[in-house]
DNA sequence: TGTGGACCCTGCCCCAGGGGCAAGGTCAAG
DNA sequence: CTTGACCTTGCCCCTGGGGCAGGGTCCACA
């Protein structure tokens, strides 16, 4: 069996010794021995396979944590994972290829087209809610789905005119900051204490009467990019107005029952509470 | 005028507190006054534009220091300068999605196609070279086209047969490493004193014979996605034949003298040195 | 006039994914 | 035996902050 020092696998792997030690140490690409007395690594011509494909994975920048646990994967399903992380990337690259076009026509001085703000003021209102973490936009929708159908198995008569489900996001949804987003569904005041009751994995809270600016997005699934151009107009809004939002967080307000698929485009508006 | 605290202008600018203490101490961002007793910082309301278009600049993964460098510029150059900016990130995000893609592909147990290899010996070779660091393919055309431009004004008869230029790059080209990378033209053994002589801004050095495993890539330009798939498919080779390249650098030999334009598609094998 | 709570300060350690360097141990060829 | 190449560990450095400790400030309320 060839056994090859750290300097001729670094340069067959193209993997530096730096990196090479580094692995090791996090478990992910272990010497197929080390030499107790001088602690000199050694590495068999096997074990090329599995570094190349730790440098292919840097590559495309996942993060070695990840990469360890691809590695006890099947093939197959490590590039189902593989496939699913490059859409995450694609994603966010794509947000920020709107975000950068936006920069560029603001620098400019060329118009973006914005979307138009107007406020309204709503009552004190009764919520049953749900607070959750989440990483993405697709758990987001997935929450979303289990919250309604909640109320499916347990259906009860919707308050008039109100929407049937408030996304708050009270923090960023991203890999690095992982919301919170609560979940709710206005009732009406009197029926509150009883039908709180009746769904005991909710929480029921009040919100007081308050004036908030929105944006009507129409029947559309909201994208990041979107999201990025709409809350630009809300800034410029605000900046025009002298009127700032309060820190209650921003809302995804869905006015309409639509059947909730992955293709679906509910109507919804978005809307900061103002202070 | 108005002044604001540290905390109220984070929460207008979403800036975090620590953030504009960075940013203060990158002179980024300087506070409107610093309470030379408390140290506190205050900001002015006319600050939140500029705090704002670092926000998004940051969005877009730019780093601090291009971004301060971006804020002393005409707003119509630094549009121009980003843009350049996005295309680079956009051409690096193309490689690597291409990457991704072949990468799953292995994972999947499919075939790739890939590039067909071959090996070739060559004898010794006198060369003119110079060698340059070079930080994006855009740099290297621009040298490959001064360096050839040598030629044109000082014209010489070509080696029959020679490759009229030969790329040897002794590094990856990438923001991170800048190469080096080698513009060589071959002369014949007997004349090269006296041309050197012709050409003081060129080295002259010989080549000793060798033997190269190369990729013929017809007229193209080889892009980033490109190179990935021919690296593999040297590797692969490589692996099977058990023939290890040698550390002297991989090389790009234009074959045919073509019109050099940015869409000029010279004939181009990809090679690299075996030991 | 105190006092509590909200702000704010600096300074330190932490993250990934290594790069670079220093001080010292090892190995093979000449 | 020496020399140079190779290897080891350990430490500090980079980005762009997050988080916390220990301590100072500011304002409103009692």
């Amino acid at each position: 069996m060839e056994r090859l020092g750290i300097g001729e696998f670094s340069a067959r792997s193209r993997l530096s010794p730096k990196a090479l030690r580094l692995y090791q140490e996090l478990a992910l690409l272990e010497p197929a021995a080390v030499d107790p007395d001088t602690g000199y690594r050694s590495y068999e011509l096997a074990q090329l396979e599995q570094a190349h494909l730790i440098a292919l994975l840097r590559r495309i920048a996942l993060p070695l944590a990840e990469i360890k646990a691809i590695l006890t994967l099947e093939p197959a399903v490590a590039a189902r994972q593989i496939a699913a992380h490059w859409e995450r990337i694609e994603a966010e690259h794509d947000a920020r290829r709107n975000l950068a076009a936006y920069i560029v026509d603001l620098l400019s001085g060329r118009e973006h087209v914005m979307y138009e703000v107007a406020t309204r003021t709503l009552p004190e209102r009764s919520l049953l809610c749900q607070l959750r973490h989440v990483a993405d936009e697709k758990e987001t929708f997935a929450l979303g789905k289990k919250f309604l159908a909640i109320f499916k198995e347990r259906p009860q008569p919707r308050v008039a005119g109100a929407p049937f489900l408030i996304l708050i996001y009270y923090g960023e949804v991203s890999p690095d900051s992982d919301g919170p987003v609560e979940f709710c569904r206005p009732v009406s005041a009197e029926q509150a204490e009883e039908l709180a009751a009746l769904y005991p994995e909710l929480t029921l809270r009040s919100e007081p009467a308050h004036e908030e600016a929105f944006v009507h997005l129409g029947e559309t699934q909201l994208s990041g990019a979107q999201w990025q151009l709409v809350s630009e107009s809300l800034r410029d809004w605000s900046a025009a107005e002298g009127r700032l939002p309060s820190d209650l967080g921003v809302r995804l307000t869905y006015l309409a029952e639509p059947p909730i698929t992955p293709d679906s485009r509910p109507e919804i508006d978005f809307a900061v509470p103002l202070s």
